[in-house]
DNA sequence: CTGAAAGCGCTTACAG
DNA sequence: CTGAAAGCGCTTACAG
């Protein structure tokens, strides 16, 4: 393995390069970026130098000097659902296409580690920002706005916009599809069972909004925070049970995705047939989930776009023209599966 | 917005720190990274002056000078599935706590695209660099060992093991307990319904020596690579079905992942119930699949503490010992769900 | 077209 | 304990 056992990797400098094309560092780094013209034999050399030495040029040091980091930063609340992965993929992508390097973080939720992980991303230098995060920490950008580096927050809620441009996917067609149909299968009430963060998203006023055209109800209620325990689940059957308890239940239900599967769960400990019992509808899905073939009805973004997005918003915040306060893209789409079915007679 | 709106940011260098603290840059230094003493009043002054200002260091210059990048890679395969994300969650962690930062990037199995990012990632100058990478790619690492980076592979083969140094989880245990376990049900001939990539895994011969102990026999039959189309499940299914029509055939089958959900379709589609005519048993299961509540019977890894081991690997590396040519990471568990039953009467 | 020099922002021997 | 200077590896005006 030689010098490589040490875990000591020295590698191939634009120096020496040019000294062994015979030129000056000035004429190497010109032959190779071919920034200005170089004599076409001399180019050649150098050509022929930097790879024989098997020569990659440093990008920490071509940046320093370019007072730009070709870098660009994410924050995640978490990496917990597939569906961020996909809007990860995106967002790679679209970033290596225009040569920039991704750099990805998660927080847990943890409001002390987004600070951190800001911070050391700033301390890297990324040109810019991309953030997913629980609306209560929206003013954890402000230190980081205040340096001046383009930060967009994606998936957040409208209270956010007020600190930096927002990315929404925009639902509310797809919302109102979902809601005629159910009003078409003779449902008049339906819950919304969203997190903390639903709550205060604009999932609420388009449900609202959609139901009162086609004549429903919405009930809103705030499910615990999802970490995947039992407790989780008996919490949640213990909420539906009330639910459905009242004089007019409700007799479909929305979730989010990332609570999807408890619900499911504490549906059938209840136990509460789908959908002959309640409907359900499911906000998000992924290519990964959409694989497993659950017959679950979603209301789905195309995350891939959203991250491709997501990008040219940054690409011309750098260019010179930043983003309007909130940027809406309209790609959801309404997707019936068996979960949904006719409201059950009284 | 002010001069952020134009996408410049202009960040507070040591310079500027050091003389609103009336000091040179050297004591500025000295004072921030506590490296050498400083006399406690002027350790004060650059303090203050720093918080004034906002001061943050640029880490990009700072490894330059230090020449280090504190930067690990890792190349994926790809996101596809949520298995890659616990993996993915213990290295970030890990590599967090020890102050470095990752670089994640996927290649959607395009060998290109793995030749592409890991220059990509040399001339990030990355301290060292993970790999998932497809058996037949093993020499795609050649010319990135060669520069006398540490690399390890993940979730390889054993061929790999030549080129990198390899860290494999060993599921033999979990194996031999699912095959004692299925005997005792019964069962005579099962089925590895695998990959291209599994079936040169180190799951075929642990496999085998299992089935040999309980007095069981093994079938290999190699999937198609799994792009989620139907025409994957379709082909499949075809393949499941000449299977299953053989003299003895298998009354239980074993498959990857990344193969789970195309399987069950399949099977659906015959139709063959699980378990009562064929028992399943799925390589691989993360949190988040967990919670799906699947009935699906699984051998699971650990994928946190597999991280977290590639880590220390990388920091032992990089402290001067290299670890072997394999390392086998034991915490597999075997898990039995629904999914599992007796062999049926012939 | 080519080279010597300055500088990106930092750290660290080297003198005081 | 402090400062002036060199240097990490690169690029780009500035002279030739």
């Amino acid at each position: 393995m030689g010098e490589g056992s040490k875990g000591v990797a020295r590698m191939v400098t634009l120096q020496e390069v040019a000294s062994r094309a015979g030129v000056s560092v000035s004429t190497a780094s010109r032959a190779l970026t071919g920034a200005r013209k170089v004599s076409v034999e001399i180019a050649e050399q150098v050509r022929l130098a930097a790879e024989g030495l098997g020569y990659r040029p440093n990008q920490a040091a071509r940046n320093l000097r370019l007072s730009r980091s070709m870098t660009l930063g994410a924050v995640f609340s978490s990496f917990s659902s597939p569906i961020y992965l996909d809007f990860l993929e995106g967002l790679g992508r679209a970033s290596q296409e225009h040569g920039y390097t991704l750099l990805t973080m998660t927080a847990h939720r943890d409001p002390n580690l987004y600070q951190t992980l800001i911070q050391h991303l700033l301390e890297r230098r990324v040109d810019a920002l991309f953030c997913v995060l629980p609306p209560e920490l929206g003013n954890t950008l402000k230190p980081c706005v205040a340096t001046g580096v383009p930060v967009v927050t994606v998936f957040g809620q409208a209270t956010n916009a007020e600190c930096a441009p927002l990315l929404i996917v925009d639902e509310d067609e797809a919302i109102l599809q979902a809601a005629s149909r159910l009003a078409d299968l003779d449902h008049r009430t339906i819950l919304y069972l969203c997190t903390p963060e639903g709550a205060v998203s604009s999932r609420v006023p388009a449900l609202q909004t959609a139901a009162s055209r086609c004549g429903l109800v919405v009930e809103l209620e705030v499910a615990p925070r999802s970490e995947g325990a039992t407790a989780d689940q008996e919490q949640i059957a213990a909420l539906l049970r009330r639910c459905l308890c009242r004089p007019r239940p409700p007799t479909a239900v929305f979730v989010d995705q990332c609570t999807a599967s408890l619900v499911i769960r504490a549906l059938a400990s209840l136990p509460i047939r789908v959908p002959e019992d309640l409907s359900l509808v499911v906000f998000g899905e992924s290519d990964w989930i959409q694989g497993l073939g659950l017959p679950w009805s979603t209301i789905r973004a195309d995350l891939l776009e959203v991250g491709q997005t997501g990008m040219r918003l940054i690409l011309d915040w750098l260019a010179g023209s930043p983003p309007p306060a909130i940027t809406r893209i309209g790609t959801a789409t309404w997707i019936e599966r068996g979960s949904v079915g006719p409201a059950p007679a009284r």
